[in-house]
DNA sequence: AACCGTAGCAACCGCACTAAT
DNA sequence: CATTAGTGCGGTTGCTACGGT
């Protein structure tokens, strides 16, 4: 009960009593007082539905509960596969405009879009010891998450068991076709998805040189899970120099670890809940950089 | 069982933009 | 043109749940 009275204050406006404003988490009550003044008066002139509905909140805060919580389209729950994809692909290209990113993923909202990743890609950023904003972690994701990312999907859609939604794989490529430009990721006509580089941000001159021509030649994501071909990406598109640093070991490991099923390619039983962001792929990314340097 | 640290998320804040006056 | 109200957006905060010790 107190959680609901902390926060209160004043209103600096005329009747400081009766507009004394409730802050903090929203009552069932108040989500109920919102939702029927909205169902009769529609969206929009959010002062005034804080005004005549008797919420004595701001117009701020019924547009943002409305927006982010109670519109009847919100999609709740884990950020797919699909999804996750999306918001790296879009956020490589618009950075943190999040609610850009959000028109292309239907029932998501910019809030949901940045507390994932914030949470969860910069906290990958953080055990990698780099800025997420880095060329190091930027390349990380270019070359080895959004291909890894990739193949789960493809995998996923190849096991109907492991499957995500219908509606969610639906939306990516509805989303991906509506993308303007025609250097957007794409979906193929078998339903796997591909990551057209071009769409990611600008990488330094000689990593980017390199690249171009490495990545275009990528037609077949397979290609990705190419041992030497990830390796490739690792020592080209991380910028390691010693191009023997990260031995075949490494890679025996990593495919050790495909064969096991357990997380880094293969859909398994997992739950949607997990992301490509899994401890291996810290792990292996930490001793790649290692290497590297 | 109690405590502590952390991840996830809802909500707030401040600023910017836009349209109406 | 200047002002103001309404709205949108990105950054930040703080609460809750949960897992580890």
């Amino acid at each position: 009960m107190d959680v609901y009275k902390r926060g209160f204050i004043s209103e600096t406006s005329r009747n400081e009593e009766e507009m004394e404003l409730r802050k903090g988490p929203w009552t069932e009550e108040e989500d109920s007082m919102l939702k029927a003044h909205v169902n009769i008066h529609g969206e929009g002139r959010w002062n005034a539905v804080a005004r005549l509905s008797g919420l004595r909140r701001t117009g701020k805060s019924c547009r943002l509960r409305w927006l982010n919580y109670m519109r009847p389209e919100i999609k709740r729950g884990n950020i797919s596969l699909e999804e996750q994809l999306l918001i790296l692909e879009l956020h490589s290209r618009w950075g943190n405009r999040w609610s850009k990113i959000a028109q292309h993923l239907p029932g998501r909202t910019d809030n949901e879009i940045k507390n994932y990743w914030r949470t969860r890609v910069q906290r990958q950023a953080k055990q990698l010891n780099c800025d997420v904003n880095s060329k190091q972690f930027k390349d990380a994701m270019r070359y080895v998450w959004i291909p890894r990312l990739v193949e789960r999907i493809r995998a996923s859609s190849e096991s109907p068991s492991s499957q995500p939604s219908t509606t969610t794989k639906t939306t990516y490529n509805d989303c991906i076709s509506n993308i303007s430009s025609s250097q957007m990721s794409y979906a193929n006509a078998s339903g796997s998805v591909q990551v057209d580089p071009s769409l990611l941000p600008e990488l330094s001159g000689t990593s980017s040189d390199s690249l171009d021509t490495q990545v275009s030649s990528v037609s077949d994501l397979t290609d990705c899970y190419n041992p030497q071909s990830l390796s490739n990406y690792l020592h080209k598109g991380l910028g390691l120099e010693k191009e023997g640093a990260a031995t075949w070991g490494r890679d025996e490991e990593f495919q050790a670890t495909e064969e096991h099923g357990n997380g880094l390619l293969v859909g398994g039983g997992e739950s949607s809940m997990d992301t490509v962001w899994n401890e291996e792929n810290v792990w292996f990314l930490q001793q790649q950089l290692r290497d590297g340097i």
